[in-house]
DNA sequence: TTTATATACGATAAATTTTGTCGTATATAA
DNA sequence: TTATATACGACAAAATTTATCGTATATAAA
């Protein structure tokens, strides 16, 4: 429990190995799929879903691939898991009330404390930080 | 991601129903889980853990069920999740060093910042917290 | 002593989530 | 025209989480 997805850990990796790129340079999916052994076609689906929440852009065609295009000073971990993984929570009831248990749940109220302790710590950590 | 299981959840359900119970009272498992709409079973299993890990007591035989034996405020959310699920994480590759791709991955660094922060917070932070 | 009810605990099954694959379409540089 | 890249939905495999079942043992109470 606790953990971070291989999707946004995949996500990290490009990332990182991109912002160590030349500037302005593209990187193809393929080739960092290849350098860190991730599976190229999920890789390629996570740039594709990263591109459209703007933190990077595609380019098509052969000699296309990706770059980063947004400034990671300004996205917070805390923005960047919930683009690729939705709500960010401790439990699904923070998110969706679908729990049959909500009334009677005695723990619901202590455990938000700690829910915003950890969403706090993630809002003031940037992307940057990680990738730098 | 980033979630805590049932398994904790209940666990701590439980802890805070025994607190607030006259204190000394013994709480059988099937009590607990027909108010939570817990199963049973499952429950039972959980607090036969928690009874080898010491926090709470079992009392067999009708009239049995189990009470809390630990104090609470000796006890950090951290080594209480660790006691239940194991180590703490936000990646795999910090208690299980099995992953291939341990020597070329760029992230295990920067990322053990943020798990570090996240143990942290869990240390600081006592089971009474939860459960008072 | 018998019975009912509780814990103890391993095996197994169901459900859910995560992770990975495949096929096809489209864009574009060479 | 061809080769190689992204785009994207459907599907499948794997792993983890969650729940169930069966049987044994302890013990209070009738």
């Amino acid at each position: 429990m606790l953990k971070i997805t291989r999707k946004v850990e995949y996500a990290l990796i490009a990332l990182r190995h991109m912002q160590h790129s030349s500037k302005g340079t593209v990187t193809s999916a393929k080739v960092i799929a290849k350098q860190y052994g991730i599976p190229q076609h999920l890789l390629a689906k996570i740039l594709q879903q990263m591109a459209k929440d703007n933190v990077v852009k595609a380019i098509q065609g052969p000699t296309g691939g990706y770059k980063i295009s947004a400034d990671l000073h300004q996205i917070s971990l805390k923005d960047f898991f919930e683009k690729l993984e939705g709500p960010l929570g401790l439990m699904d009831c923070y998110s969706n009330s679908d729990c049959a248990q909500m009334k009677s749940c005695n723990i619901l109220t202590p455990i938000q404390r700690i829910n915003q302790n950890m969403r706090d710590m993630f809002s003031n950590t940037s992307l940057q930080e990680i990738t730098q």
